[in-house]
DNA sequence: CTGAAAGCGCTAACAA
DNA sequence: TTGTTAGCGCTTTCAG
C-alpha cells in the first residue's frame, strides 16, 4: 500500500501559500489573486493532488452518493432502471451505491440503516413492504427519497410507479374478449403493492364482466423462474384447469411459459398467456408472448430527475407520478378450445 | 431536513463520560468498566445514534465502499455478478458501489478517477481495454483490485477469468466433429481482452483441423442485440455463406437469433449455431441453443473472497485464477445440408 | 480504568 | 487578496 497521497496542505506548501488559499484556487470560490490561482492549479496538477471527498464530506455533511435499493439487481426491471439512474445521477457527480434488498424487510431495513451511516445524499427504493416501513417513514425524512415502482404507506416521499391496476385490468378484458372465462393468475406474494395492485385489476376486470371469481384458479409464487414453474404446474394440475393464464411480472411468465411446455400444453392452442411487464425473451419465443408493457425507460430517468430537484432544495408536496401501461398483442392468446 | 443525528460528543454528555470512553465502549475496544459501558450503550441506544462512517473514514482513511466497474450492468453476465459479489461483502459489512465503464476508456477513466476520490478500499474491475490501461496500474498500487472477465497488460492484481479460448475452441471442435467447415464468427470489438481469446480458439481449432482461415466469414459487431442483428445479416447475405456461426457473448447470440429468424433461416437445418455463455434464453427458444458455460456463479465469489484476503492484508504475487469452460449441448447443432 | 488533547483533510468565518 | 483559526465526528496515544 503506498500512501494516502498528496493533501490540500502539501500543495498549499509547495506553492507557498496558506491552505485556505490554496483550497480557495482549486475550488474557484472566494477571492484569489490571478496569478496565484493559477500558481496552485499548476502546483496541484503536478503534484497529482485530488481533492478527498471524505474530508470534503465530514464538513458538508454529505458524500455524493446516492443509495438505489431495488428489490433485485439481477431482475433485468431492476437493472435498467440501474443503468438509467446511474447515467443521470453521474451527469451530476452522483455515485450510485446499490444494494439489493431480495425482497427482504429485515434485509432492507439493514440496508437502509447502512446507507444511512454512509450519509447518503439521496435514495432511490423499491420498498419491500406496503405496509411495514416505519423505518422508510423516518428516513424519508432525513434524506431525499424517492420510491419507485411501488409505493408504501405513509412515507411522504415523490414516486414513480406505474398503471398496474389499469394493465392488469386490460389484460383481462383482452383474454374475455377472446372468450376466456377461466383465468388463472399466476401472482407474487412479496412485492405486495404491485402484485395487489395487479390482483385488483385481474377482479376488477372479471367483475365487470360478471365473471364470478375462483379462488382456486390463483397462484401466488414467490417471483423466481423455479417458484413460477412449481406455482404454474399446481394450478394446472387441478380437474377443471384455466384456458387462459395471466402472470405477474416477467420472471413468473417465464416460469409458467417452462411449466406449460414440460406438462405438454401448447400456448396458444391449449392455454393463452399474457404477461405483465415486457422482457428480452417475450419476442424470442415461438409464439411470441402478449404482455403488458411498462415505460421502464422513463422510470429511472424521472426518478433521478424527482431527486435531484429535491437535492436542489425542491419543497412542496410529495409527487406521485403514475405511468400507463401499454398492452403489447403478439402471439400467445387464441380463442379458447371448445371442450 | 431535519439535523444530522446524534454524535458521539451527545451521548458522551449523556452518560457522563469523555468521548473517548464513549468511543471505546461504543466500539469495545480498550480498557472500559463494566458498568460504564453497559451505561453508555444503554445511552447511545436510547439516543438513538449511530456512528458517522464519513468521520470514521477521514481518520482511518477509508470507507466500507468497494467499487465495482462492469462494462454494462444490464447484461445478464454481469448483473448477476454484481448480486453476487454484493452478498460477499455485506457479509463484512462493505457497501457495493457500481459503475458501468460502458465499454469506454474515456468514461472508465473518469469513474475510477471519481471512486479513487471517494477513498474506497477495494475495486472489483472488467478492464474495457487490455493496452490503455495506465491509469488502472496506478490506481491498482493504491487501491487492492481484482479483474475479472479479463485481464490487462501490466497490471498487477489478482484476476477471475474463464477459459476463453479453450471454450472457443471446443465449441469450433464440436461444429467441425458435426461435418462444418465454413464456420462464421461473430465477434466482439469492444471487449477486446475476451474478443481476442475467443477468436484465438476459433482460429487455434480450425488451424488444428486443417481448415483454412477466411476472413470474410468473421463479422464485428458491438455487443448488442441490434448491431449483432445487422452484423449477423451482413454475414449471411454473402454468396458462399457459413453453415454454421460461433457468437462470442449472449448478447450476439440474440442477435443472431432474430437476424437468422428474420432472414428465413432455420436452425439447425440451415444453420448450426453454437454460443458462448450460456443465458436464460437459450432454452427458452425452439430448438434450445448449444452454448459455452462460463461457471458464473463462481466467478463473483471469488473476487469478492480475494480481494477481501488483500483487504486483510494478505501479501504476495498476483494470482490469476481462470475457470474451466462447459459445452452445453442442446439442439441448435445439426450436419450442414449437402449443396 | 478514564480523560485530555491531537489530528485525519478540508472549508469558511473572521481578521489582517 | 490572503492568512489564521476553528471545527466537522471520530479515534487514539499519552497521562493521570
Amino acid at each position: 500500500m503506498t500512501r494516502k497521497g498528496v493533501t490540500l496542505k502539501d500543495v498549499a506548501a509547495a506553492a507557498n501559500v496558506s491552505r485556505a488559499t490554496a483550497a480557495r484556487a482549486l475550488n474557484s470560490y472566494g477571492y484569489v489573486g490571478d496569478e496565484t490561482a493559477q500558481r496552485v492549479q499548476e502546483v496541484a496538477e503536478s503534484l497529482g493532488y485530488r481533492a478527498n471527498r471524505v474530508a470534503q464530506a465530514l464538513r458538508s455533511g454529505q458524500l455524493p452518493l446516492i443509495g438505489y435499493v431495488p428489490g433485485d439487481i439481477q431482475n433485468p426491471f431492476f437493472a435498467r432502471i440501474a443503468h438509467d439512474l446511474e447515467t443521470e445521477l453521474r451527469k451530476e457527480k452522483h455515485n450510485l451505491l446499490i444494494a439489493s434488498s431480495e425482497e427482504d424487510v429485515a434485509q432492507e431495513k439493514e440496508l437502509l440503516e447502512s446507507l444511512r451511516s454512509l450519509s447518503i445524499r439521496g435514495l432511490i427504493l423499491a420498498p419491500t413492504s406496503a405496509t411495514d416501513n416505519r423505518h422508510i417513514v423516518s428516513l424519508a425524512r432525513e434524506i431525499p427519497t424517492v420510491l419507485i415502482d411501488r409505493v408504501a404507506k405513509n412515507v411522504r416521499c415523490d414516486s414513480v410507479v406505474v398503471d398496474n391496476e389499469g394493465g392488469a385490468h386490460e389484460a383481462i378484458d383482452y383474454l374475455v374478449a377472446n372468450g376466456h372465462r377461466r383465468i388463472g393468475l399466476l401472482r407474487d406474494d412479496s412485492r405486495i403493492f404491485t402484485a395487489q395492485e395487479r390482483l385488483f385489476g385481474y377482479q376488477n376486470s372479471l367483475q365487470a364482466h360478471g365473471i364470478a371469481l375462483d379462488e382456486t384458479l390463483i397462484s401466488v409464487s414467490r417471483s423466481t423462474v423455479e417458484q413460477a414453474i412449481e406455482a404454474t404446474i399446481r394450478l394446472f394440475n387441478q380437474p377443471n384447469r384455466p384456458t387462459a393464464l395471466f402472470t405477474v411480472d416477467s420472471l413468473m411468465t417465464q416460469g409458467a411459459l417452462l411449466a406449460l411446455r414440460s406438462m405438454g400444453l401448447s400456448i396458444p392452442n391449449d392455454v393463452s398467456l399474457v404477461g405483465f411487464d415486457d422482457f428480452n425473451l417475450a419476442t424470442f419465443t415461438d409464439p411470441q408472448i402478449t404482455v403488458v408493457a411498462q415505460p421502464i425507460s422513463e422510470i429511472g430517468p424521472l426518478a433521478a430527475r424527482l431527486l435531484l430537484e429535491r437535492l436542489d432544495g425542491k419543497k412542496g408536496a410529495a409527487r406521485e407520478v403514475r405511468f400507463p401501461t401499454r398492452l403489447i398483442v403478439r402471439g400467445s392468446v387464441a380463442k379458447p378450445k371448445k371442450r
